[in-house]
DNA sequence: TATGAGTTTCGGACCACAAGATCGC
DNA sequence: ATGCGATCTTGTGGTCCGAAACTCA
């Protein structure tokens, strides 16, 4: 079997003339990975394509593709792979991963920047687009830094992951809309169609975070790719999410669903969390009440290494699916009749056959359909 | 190199309505 | 304190459109 197995292996894969490992899939870039589920070398790309297209692809053990050492021609990348290393939902190799340390570490930097030096800020800010946003929402004191540790400044921290987001990230949610600067643009981006306002008190829905943009145009956007090019626009998108609702990272609780890889949130647990995470009343600005931000005005190597660090994990554990809240109206908008597009006024034909639908499987089947998970 | 036209990519708006939240009594 | 009805608010997906980015002559 593992024979077998093995000698199909070195029957796929592709190199250049130069003796490096072509993608198999887009065939254009080296392979830097090799997926052992698929038996396919993939480039850094096409690996974080298909890999986090769903929850079971990203669990597909990969190992880098080692580069071709000079007058070793023609090796299978399988063969001299190392030891395995599991990524993590994330797409490490020996080659990308020190790009990506640098990347993360010129980020990290920069964004750190925000809290030190007020002149390097202006001239990150340019970096990072124009000087307004600084390529985020904020502007000048610390804002990126501050919502960066917001979760650590506060005294939620010593609860669960979730309950980080959920009480740190409404104070910046709040902070946020006193402060009035933001973009509006890139709110909507970030939160996707989400009202900018908290979730709070009873309601179901605010525990659960909306993993990025609408499912839509699947017939032509990229958002894996996209998302991946654009950190800057995730941490709005990651702040401005996180700041509505509560982000139990630590457990997942996502269906997948169907076509979609999109996860779904059973209404159940929905309810049963946030029942656990009390929040301020919807509508209302709680500047006061919940633990203040500390912000340390100058920041030790330590304190930077603990920021970089944290701001790594944050990055790490960044999901990029789209998380249905609410499965039964998930049904019950794919059920909705619809004129280019858009929802349409049912008719009472239309809601007669569904009626007569529902009726028949109620006599047949002797039980109700529950839309909810 | 600069410019304009054409093409591609992307984000957001739009719609109806069930279900949840809120309010007053 | 509790229950109930009325009203308000939210979330859901497919398509279209405009803006931005990109390509090419």
């Amino acid at each position: 079997m593992l024979k077998e197995e093995s000698s199909t292996l070195c029957l796929i894969g592709s190199t250049t003339r130069a003796g490096v490992w072509m993608c198999e899939a887009c065939e254009q870039a080296p392979a830097e990975f090799l997926c052992k589920a698929d038996a396919a070398s993939l480039c850094a790309t096409c690996d974080a394509v298909i890999h986090s297209a769903n929850p079971l692809a990203r669990r597909h053990h990969r190992v880098p593709v080692m580069p071709i050492p000079y007058g070793h021609q023609e090796t299978d990348p399988r063969s001299i792979i190392g030891v395995g290393i599991e990524s993590r939902g994330g797409f490490l190799s020996q080659e990308s991963e020190c790009t990506v340390d640098d990347q993360d570490e010129h980020e990290a930097t920069s964004w750190l920047l925000f809290n030190d030096d007020p002149a390097k800020n202006s001239k990150n800010q340019n970096q990072y687009g124009n000087g307004n946003t600084n390529g985020f929402l904020f502007n000048g004191e610390g804002g990126v830094d501050e919502y960066l540790d917001l979760v650590e400044y506060n005294s939620c921290q010593d609860t669960q992951f979730s309950d980080d987001y959920q009480c740190n990230d409404l104070q910046f949610d709040d902070q946020y809309m006193s402060n009035g600067t933001h973009n509006s643009k890139n709110v909507q981006q970030g939160c996707d169609t989400v009202p900018w306002r908290s979730y709070g008190g009873g309601d179901a829905d605010s525990v659960v975070p909306v993993q990025g943009g609408k499912a839509k145009n699947h017939h032509h956007h990229h958002h894996h790719d996209f998302r991946h090019q654009k950190f800057e626009s995730e941490m709005e998108y990651e702040t401005s999410n996180a700041a509505g609702y509560g982000y139990p990272a630590s457990v997942s609780h996502s269906v997948s669903m169907s076509s979609l890889d999109v996860g779904v949130v059973p209404e159940s647990i929905v309810t049963e969390v946030s029942i656990s995470n009390a929040r301020t009343p919807k509508g209302t600005i709680d500047l006061f009440s919940s633990p203040s931000i500390q912000m340390p005005t100058q920041l030790t190597p330590l304190d930077r290494e603990a920021r970089v660090l944290r701001y790594r994990e944050k990055k790490k554990t960044r999901k990029f699916e789209k998380t249905i809240r609410y499965a039964s109206r998930k049904a019950y908008a794919e059920k909705r009749p619809r004129i280019k597009g858009r929802f349409a006024k049912r008719t009472n034909a239309d809601a007669e056959v569904e009626q007569m639908f529902s009726t028949t499987l109620m006599t047949e089947g002797g039980y109700c359909i529950v839309p909810s998970f």
